[in-house]
DNA sequence: CGGCATCCCGTCGGATACTG
DNA sequence: CAGTATCCGACGGGATGCCG
């Protein structure tokens, strides 16, 4: 019996002094986003997630990481072998987040031709 | 009838080169994801934005308010009023974005609890 | 009312070098 | 391999003042 149940419907995101909003902040993040939909398809290890997040510097990588098990999205794993073995999975939390990550990424990519065409369109008319 | 759907099986934003992941970036916003959510409720003018978007500068509401016109995700209306009206719609385009939005709101709030536990975790650990 | 222009500071984030 | 530490430039974003 941790908390009561419906105390969250005081959560309001729109409030600038809500948790909420610092917590928005934070999943709502390029990296954040990518991470997790990496993790999608299981345990990683950090030069594996480092290849697949094309052209991350080992710092964000890291501090995205950090950010996401402190938050108890995701559960670092070391294995002390020579050399030392780090494995980054999912939480049951950060599978919960998964769909919505999954589901903006998916939206980026399958409306990407009609953003681009607005702007376009924007920049064209914005010369008048 | 627009664009051949498998076009857009090309883009992948876990590449650094494309496009997707600016777009990316832009939509994984905090100031977006609150601007379309309310913009959810119908069309609203710029000090309503301004008002439920707590504590936004007028700066960042401009700015992010302009980025969502130029993609395409929103429409501006001007009224030429003596003061001047102003007015702000999703486009069928950003109405398309707005299930994925509603729901990393959603998420938030509701998960908020659990974040709040394992920060505490995380952070008491660390102590020793 | 709905902006735009400017100043300015803090953080984000890349590059580089070093370590267990 | 999987980081940590440091330096530093770029940019986010608030505050203020002016305008149609």
């Amino acid at each position: 019996m941790a908390t009561p149940p419906d105390v969250r419907a005081a959560y309001d995101a729109y409030l600038a002094e809500c948790p909420t909003r610092q917590l928005l902040d934070r999943i709502s993040n390029k990296w954040v986003g990518l991470a997790v939909n990496a993790l999608a398809e299981g345990p990683q290890r950090y030069s594996d997630l480092s290849r697949r997040l094309a052209s991350i510097s080992q710092k964000m990588l890291t501090q995205t990481l950090r950010t996401l098990e402190r938050d108890g999205l995701v559960q670092r794993t070391v294995t002390p072998s020579v050399p030392v073995r780090v494995d980054y999975a999912l939480t049951p939390l950060g599978r919960g987040l998964l769909p919505v990550m999954r589901a903006i990424k998916d939206w980026a990519e399958q409306n990407m031709d009609d953003v681009l065409a607005a702007r376009t369109r924007y920049d064209t008319d914005a010369v008048n």
